[in-house]
DNA sequence: GTCTATATCCAGATAGAC
DNA sequence: GTCTATCTGGATATAGAC
């Protein structure tokens, strides 16, 4: 019976969500306003607080809603066939974010975050543990693809480069953010180059 | 004259600047207040405002005392011989921080800050500017050593492999940062095995 | 559910005595 | 230069009418 009722709040929640991410992405979770937020999506005071209970609340559910995408896109990448290059496999998982979000900035802001927010710190910790665990079993059929390795060092490999390949994604945005030079297509092609062996 | 004063003056500075930093490497930048930093200090809110006209004017500050330190280090590093291999010189530019801040919370939020802030994100800029340089200098010399590329080609994939090493320094910090069961120790030794070529 | 109006709090910054 | 006391603004969040 309440179904109808349901919809709309989901829907008037996803509506505010992204008006508050506009926001964020502009200037950052802190230094938004529920005032800005407010105005972003039109409403008032109110609505927003019938739907979030706090700014804190929000926060966290716009910080899920577009880390979950990327852990999705993820998920396929390990079954295409060819297999990527590693290289390969980090430039779709950043042009991935970057559709999604237009840049980087949100993303390097929430990192920040994290470290003073656990709620925010824990999810991003969830987050960055299932991509790190995609990317383990990722290398670890690449290795396995090469032929020259055993089982058991596929494994172990994949396992060591994993944090290797998160942070040639991380860099990426870090740098792209805060460097207004930097040269995000020669460093994809860069990434290309390197061997892991 | 006035000299005695002037010591005194940056000694006060530099005190203050040093309780700040470390109440933003608890609670970061932005919500870290004044009160706290006051507290730290053990001095009162009057002598804070006698030497620093604003908190914006302390975060910056604070911010260029700790970055300043890195570059020094990594100036060095050029010089030495034998010359390390790149995941060495990472090794010792995340050493260096760690030994200086402790950890790298601060840093990330400073990334984060960046974003929102643009007199951090000058400094940052700059920072980040130097220390790419300085991976691309020590990188040209590190493919001329191995003497298999002319002069055109060392300098080209220096300039190429600059930004990679900068992500792997980054990703050590954001992943130490962020997750709890982050093994530094495991990440410096796959470094080792990466091969630039 | 949503609005307007407002309560409440705490931040950054200052004034003026010493 | 430093203190205490305080101002002022803007922030989050709520109350109550519709």
């Amino acid at each position: 019976m309440p179904k109808v009722s349901e919809e709309y709040k989901a829907e008037r929640r996803a509506e505010i969500a992204a008006a508050a991410l506009r926001c964020f992405a502009r200037k950052g979770f802190q230094a938004t306003s529920m005032a800005e937020i407010i105005a972003e999506t039109g409403l008032s005071a109110g609505a927003i607080y019938g739907h979030y209970a706090s700014k804190d609340d929000l926060v966290v559910d716009c910080a899920r809603y577009f880390l979950g995408n990327r852990v999705n896109d993820l998920a396929r990448l390990k079954d295409q066939r060819p297999l990527p290059q590693p290289g390969q496999v980090a430039a779709m998982f950043i042009a991935g974010f970057g559709e999604d979000l237009g840049d980087f900035g949100i993303l390097v802001q929430v990192w920040g975050e994290a470290v003073s927010n656990p709620k925010v710190a824990e999810l991003i910790g969830s987050v960055l543990t299932q991509t790190r665990t995609v990317y383990e079993d990722y290398l670890a059929e690449w290795f396995r693809a090469k032929g020259t390795l055993n089982e058991q060092e596929c494994v172990a490999k994949g396992i060591a480069f994993a944090p290797v390949i998160v942070s040639l994604c991380q860099g990426y945005m870090v740098q792209g953010t805060v460097l207004p030079d930097f040269d995000g297509e020669a460093y994809l092609a860069t990434l290309l180059d390197l061997r892991f062996d």
